[in-house]
This record gives C-alpha cells, sequence and structure tokens, in this order.
RNA sequence: GGAGAGUUGGCAGAGUGGUAAUGCAGCGGAUUGCUAAUCCGUCAUCGUGAAUAGCGAUGCACAGGUUCGAGUCCUGUACUCUCCGCCA
C-alpha cells in the first residue's frame, strides 16, 4: 500500500513510477478524485457529529422540562447522521479497494521491461560443467538410484507431487539444515511457522487481491495454504508497534509450501522443478524505514542466498529483475539462477525482495523511531534461504558421476553424516 | 468437542450508562547541575489547516444491537488462558 497524501502531493512523480510497472495512470486520478469526496462527506459527517454529541452531553445538565425536546431534536441528528455514514463506508471500501490495487513503487535503479526478457544478468559465478559423459537428467538419476516414487505418487496425491526416499530424501532435509545454521551464525531466529493462514496476511502480504487462482483455499475452515513462510513472517507482528531497539528482526522461517501452479499449464511437468507442495527455508527481514537501511538488507540477503549457493558448489548467474517481471510489492528484485545441465540453461532457485514499507502500511507493523519518537512503518525483505525439491534438480545433476552416483560438496558433508558421494554405486 | 475465565494505549493497569484514571518506557520543553533527578507537555487513527498550531471526529479484540448517550447493557464471532475429553 501507498501513502495517499504523497501520491496527491507528488502525482506526476507517482504516475511516472507506478507507470514502469505498468500501472494506468488514470486509476490514480479516480484514486484521487474518490479519496477527495469521501473526505468531504467525512467532514460533513464529523460535523454533525459534533453537533449531536454536544447535544448529547447536554442532556446530563438540562432540567427535566427541557430533556424531551433534547432529546427528540439528538435522534433526529442520529438518523441524519447515519445515513451521512453509510454512505461514507461505501465510498471508504471503494477507496481502500483501489489502494489495495497499488503496486510499491519501482527501485529508480532497476531494469525497465514489460517481461523477464527485460531481466538483466548482473554477474555469473562458476563455470558451467563440461562433462566427459553424456549427464543424466535429474528424472534418470532418481530412477536409476532407487531415489522417487513419481508416478506411484501422482496415483495417490495427483500430478505436480512428489515422494522422493533414501539419500535424496535425507539430502533434501540435510540442505534446510544446513541453510538454517548458516542463517542462525548470521543472526536470524530460526522459526518453524503454519502452512495455514487466514485470509487477511494474504492481502498483507500482498498476494491478495492480485492472485487468488494461486492459493489453495479451505472453505470448511476459512483458511488458505500458504505458498511461503513469508506470508506468515510478515502478519506475525501484525498492528503491532515495536520498539526501534528490537530492530531489525531476523527471521529463518521453515514451513511447507502450497501453490496451485494455476497459470503454469504445461511448464516443468515432470519431476522435481515445479510442484504444488515443497519446502522452503525463507529468510525475512524487518528494519527501519530508511532506504539506505533496507537497501543494505538486500544485499545482504542477496549475499547470504549467493553464499549458499556456493557452498553447495553450483554455477549461478544473479539478476536484477525489470519492473515489468517483478510483483506488485516489490521495490526491487534479484532472483538468482542456477545452471542445469539438462536443460542446457540456468534456473530459478532464490529471489531477493525489497519491499520496503508496502507491506507494513497492509499489516499495519510500525514502530517507533528513537531519533524523533515519531511511530513510523517499519521495511520488510525476503529471499529465499533454499527450497526444496527445486534445489535438488541442479545439485545432483551438476553433481554426478558416470556411474550415476552423486558427489557431495564439503561443506555438506557434515549433515549427511560425512558422506563424500550418494547413490546405488556409491 | 465440553465447562469456566478473560481480551482497555508501546508495556503495566483502573474504570459496570454521561467527554478513557494512574504508573513505566519513549519523545519535546523547562529547571537544577557530580554520570542523574525533578516539573510540564506529548504519547493511536483520521478530517480541517501552511502547520510537527488550533479545532473536531474516531479508537477499550471484531461485527451487529439497545440508548439522546456504550469500555460499561444485549447478541454473534475470533482469539487467549485453565480444566475435562480426544489425539500425532
Amino acid at each position: 500500500m501507498l501513502d495517499i497524501k504523497y501520491i496527491i502531493d507528488n502525482t506526476d512523480t507517482v504516475k511516472k513510477s507506478l507507470a514502469r510497472k505498468g500501472f494506468p495512470s488514470e486509476n490514480i486520478d479516480s484514486l484521487i478524485s474518490t479519496y477527495l469526496e469521501m473526505n468531504k462527506l467525512k467532514t460533513s459527517s464529523q460535523a454533525l457529529a459534533e453537533t449531536k454529541n454536544k447535544l448529547s452531553n447536554s442532556i446530563k445538565s438540562a432540567t427535566a422540562e427541557e430533556r424531551p425536546s433534547i432529546i427528540a431534536k439528538s435522534k433526529e441528528l442520529g438518523e441524519e447522521l447515519k445515513k451521512e455514514q453509510e454512505e461514507l463506508s461505501i465510498l471508504e471500501t471503494k477507496f481502500n479497494d483501489m489502494m489495495l490495487r497499488l503496486p510499491n513503487y519501482p527501485s529508480p535503479d532497476c531494469p525497465d521491461g514489460p517481461d523477464d526478457t527485460h531481466n538483466v544478468v548482473i554477474r555469473k559465478v562458476g563455470t558451467p560443467r563440461t562433462f566427459d559423459f553424456t549427464p543424466k537428467d535429474h528424472i534418470e538419476l532418481m530412477e536409476m538410484n532407487d531415489w522417487s516414487e513419481m508416478e506411484r505418487i501422482a496415483k495417490v496425491s495427483g500430478s505436480r507431487t512428489y515422494a522422493i526416499k533414501n539419500d535424496l530424501a535425507q539430502l533434501e532435509l540435510a540442505i534446510h539444515m544446513m541453510v538454517l545454521d548458516k542463517l542462525r551464525s548470521h543472526g536470524f531466529t530460526v522459526i518453524t511457522v503454519p502452512a495455514l493462514s487466514k485470509e487477511r496476511p494474504l492481502y498483507g502480504q500482498g498476494y491478495l487481491p492480485f492472485s487468488r487462482d494461486e492459493i489453495y483455499y479451505m472453505p470448511a475452515d476459512d483458511l488458505y495454504l500458504s505458498g511461503t513462510a513469508e506470508l506468515i513472517l510478515n502478519s506475525l507482528r501484525a498492528d503491532e508497534i515495536l520498539s526501534e531497539n528490537e530492530l531489525p528482526i531476523l527471521y529463518a522461517g521453515f514451513s511447507p509450501c502450497f501453490r496451485r501452479e494455476a497459470g503454469a499449464a504445461g511448464k516443468d511437468t515432470r519431476g522435481l522443478v515445479r510442484v504444488h507442495q515443497f519446502m522452503k527455508t525463507e529468510q525475512f527481514v524487518i528494519c527501519k524505514n530508511d532506504i539506505a537501511e533496507s537497501e543494505k538488507w538486500h544485499q545482504k540477503l542477496l549475499a547470504i542466498s549467493e553464499e549458499v549457493l556456493q557452498d553447495l558448489e553450483l554455477p549461478y548467474q544473479v539478476l536484477d529483475i525489470c519492473t515489468g517481471d517483478m510483483g506488485a510489492p516489490k521495490y526491487r528484485q534479484y532472483d538468482l539462477e542456477a545452471w542445469v545441465p539438462s536443460q542446457n540453461c540456468y534456473r530459478e532457485t532464490h529471489s531477493c525482495s525489497n519491499i520496503t514499507d508496502w507491506q507494513a502500511r497492509r499489516t499495519n507493523l510500525r514502530y517507533r523511531d528513537n531519533a524523533d519518537g515519531k511511530v513510523k512503518y517499519v521495511h520488510t525483505l525476503n529471499n529465499t534461504g533454499i527450497a526444496t525439491p527445486r534445489a535438488l534438480v541442479p545439485f545432483i545433476e551438476n553433481h554426478q558421476n558416470a556411474d550415476g552416483t552423486v558427489n557431495i560438496p564439503v561443506k555438506l558433508r557434515p549433515y549427511l553424516g560425512g558422506k563424500t558421494k550418494i547413490g546405488k554405486n556409491a
């Protein structure tokens, strides 16, 4: 959500900024006129309320003879007021709906463009490996090592699900443990959170009102399945006024994640790349309302996830996401993509975003600034720590040997009982 | 699932029909000056203002209702705690 007063005082700047994300300028004009209309009505109904309050309060000290006429007059005003307030609440609902649909301002530094073809590669780290044998894709590797039950689980749980077993199942958990340890060493609070969410957090995160199709909903309990721990962590402190001394708050959230993948028909239908349910360790930061401060944390989060891919010894590239490809909540977004040999390209493993105060305005999460005692909205940021099973795809493909075994990078070995290699022939 | 108790500001905590006490913390100011104390103000949201000035509206979990007037009375919902039941 954005600040309406800023929009009114800087209409042209706002229009230009949001146009970079494809948001129509006319919508800003109608937003402002709705706001002005709403305030006009608000002013008149408040004046009415003032008169009525004064009248009501005078009853206590009025004489018995005076009372009936005052009560009658007050009752009359009450009905008039009620009518105005009903009109007002219709306008308020309209205004709030419009506010909820405004995307965040994009950073002046991020690239412009309508879609992902305009994302900019900032750097590539590591070199894609040249194999002296024909590398297998991750599905073949799973089959030959007895690491999965892909066909059988589809019968039980439907398409885009997975069941992995033996060394691969333990590898999945080991990677999360490694990342959680790393985050803890960087000062993060490790926290496991539910996959269940009420509706309000979805508005708080900015998933709603934009993409309801992507979310599992359970009408019997009026609950949603969370697509990421970010959803939960972003609302964990909702409506609080924090002390500045509590900031920054760093969470390393671990949770199952659910996505309907409604818009991904036909994409990545086989294997572990795109599934309805997966496990994610998430980095989430709540910091002061200061762009230099949140940009510092944005770089820090990016550095941590790069470190994760380096520890996993995977070649990757860093993308600066363009205005048209980043979601509505984002001020700036970097994606990390790891090299997938079987697809001969880089595939997304991490998405690192600075949301500035856009989510905090929705969750009403604020803090009291030490310098001036003022209450301000916090900035929030999020980044993947690691998401599995997707990350297992580049992992087992990059580290495979000709005999189907998979090498374990040094940093991960302590989490797998010191194993250097996994697989049937290991 | 059953029974009971509860939900008031950043925190603590009064208030059972007539304008939300008080304390602590934070912020601003004054004063005194031995690392601090004291006093005053402020302390959430919104409207109207150039205004961080005044004035006003709103705010006691949420949504309704009764009333001239609701933190207070009534109904519903959510959540928390205690006990019972069930259970990974």
